[in-house]
DNA sequence: CGTAGTGTATATAGTTACTATATAGTCAAG
DNA sequence: CTTGACTATATAGTAACTATATACACTACG
């Protein structure tokens, strides 16, 4: 007791305590958010070890997002009643917090395996290959949709990815229907997905992506992709291969990892049956 | 494509899908880390739809706690290459920041469980209490030091606390021994602790508290905690208890809840025998 | 065709929570 | 009695916005 009341600590020394700059200190006595318990005549801080306490829950409560002044409102008028409503109400938001990380580390894990397994891609063979069933989240049907009226999908579409947690880190790709291919219109998407590897339950998903596929990247700016696309139907022909259901876009390399639209890579799979 | 490339988005129109304020598009334009496409003869920005991508890279670099600085060191010299190993670096941080706020809900369930606890409680009553068994950290032996290195102590603990991940968010407590409570040196702890209700493995740890104790609360300053002892002795007395090997002490209401000493209260547990 | 209303732009100042710097007073040890 | 390490205040700077003021542009309606 003698020694918890006896030694009273100063700025500099409270500040080592608190890992803290001491002008930190200097700055939350300024605003009356921790002051110290008692100062000299030559106005020197005196802190008590006890107040120790109180800087860690200022800090915890900074750290879950809580402005200084928010969290003066609590010191200036506090209570255990008090304590527990505002430990209550961090609780709840901490617990998104933890939700909102978790999620974004699995974005981390997919856009490491995207890269990781672009590295391992030759980006000029065209192969035929059986991929396994995968879980899409969907956009609304956008056939022959005004360009308008796309960016409003496209909007929304983030916006329920964004709501629902559905960002999984994959790609936006889109589905072109077999007849909009046959006839030449190779960007008319039906509808823009996600692949979701880990798919949340009480959502309505499209399970596809199951069977043949012809697969190859057109490299450069999407303006130019119909030249992949007619690469693509030749070798199709050649192996005597019939147009499946769909057709599945999406973006390799783009803006996030290149500088220049020439670089960017677009992944083409087209449904086929053999 | 078509449809892709063919509409450009207004600044406006962009930060609404971004999701952030028009001036926050603006600067980030101004410190070059992110551009629109191009800009028309007028100074009206147009963005890409693709650049939406790269804004949700940097939100998550940024809320991963990367300066908008050391983001743009990477964009503008962006690879596959360097954004991989950038995804490797940041799937390090954030697992780190995960298992952090991992730790913090556990401290915030521990201040809502004490507060919980402590509200249930009649301050004046003296209780005989079976303990079941708790995992106890100490710190060093601080019997008959001096005020000086008390502080050191409690630095060194705290520290401690912070590199092993061991706060719990329970309140740090002072054991005293047998012999220094027959003294009259109620406060002559022996170690401080701190209770640890989900023990992680790999540190010494003390296990303790089990058996009978007599518990009674201090409220007011520690200065005069002594009185409550003799109280708490007295009653022992009158119960033919005998004084077992430790006494712990904890706050149960400090300057985190109170604003005033008087206000403060204690728990006292001494261990008893029959 | 004019104007109201909404949009765009730039420039500048303000915000939060520090952090750095300059200047000066205090204290304890040799 | 001076040196070095501390303390203090005051002021300016920082990052990443955010708000405000002012001016120009575009579109839609009467």
């Amino acid at each position: 007791m003698d020694k918890i009341n006896g030694k009273y600590l100063t700025t500099g020394e409270f500040a080592k305590l608190c890992k803290v700059n001491k002008q930190t200190l200097f700055y939350y006595d300024q605003i009356g958010l921790l002051s110290p318990q008692w100062k000299n005549e030559k106005g020197y801080r005196y802190y008590s070890i006890h107040q120790i306490e109180l800087f860690f829950v200022i800090d915890l409560l900074k750290d879950l997002g809580m402005s200084l002044n928010d969290i003066q409102q609590y010191t200036e008028n506090k209570s255990p009643e008090s304590f527990l409503s505002l430990m209550h109400q961090k609780k709840e938001e901490i617990v998104k917090k933890r939700q909102e990380i978790e999620m974004k580390e699995r974005m981390i894990d997919a856009k490491i395996a995207l890269m990781e397994e672009a590295s391992q891609l030759d980006f000029q063979q065209i192969t035929l290959q059986s991929l396994p069933e995968a879980t899409l989240y969907l956009s609304r049907n956008i056939e022959n949709i005004t360009d308008e009226e796309f960016v409003e999908v496209i909007s929304d579409f983030i916006n329920e990815l964004n709501i629902s947690h559905l960002d999984s880190g994959y790609p936006i790709g889109g589905i072109t229907k077999r007849e909009n291919v046959m006839k030449g219109e190779f960007s008319n998407y039906s509808f823009l997905y996600i692949e979701q590897p880990h798919p949340k339950v009480g959502y309505p998903y499209f399970q596809a992506v199951k069977g043949d596929f012809l697969i190859g990247y057109h490299i450069g700016d999407e303006k130019t992709i119909h030249k992949t696309y007619k690469r693509l139907l030749s070798e199709m022909d050649r192996l005597h291969l019939a147009l499946g259901d769909y057709v599945f876009e999406e973006y390799i390399y783009d803006t996030v990892v290149m500088n220049h639209k020439e670089q960017y890579v677009t992944k083409i799979m087209i449904q086929v049956e053999r």
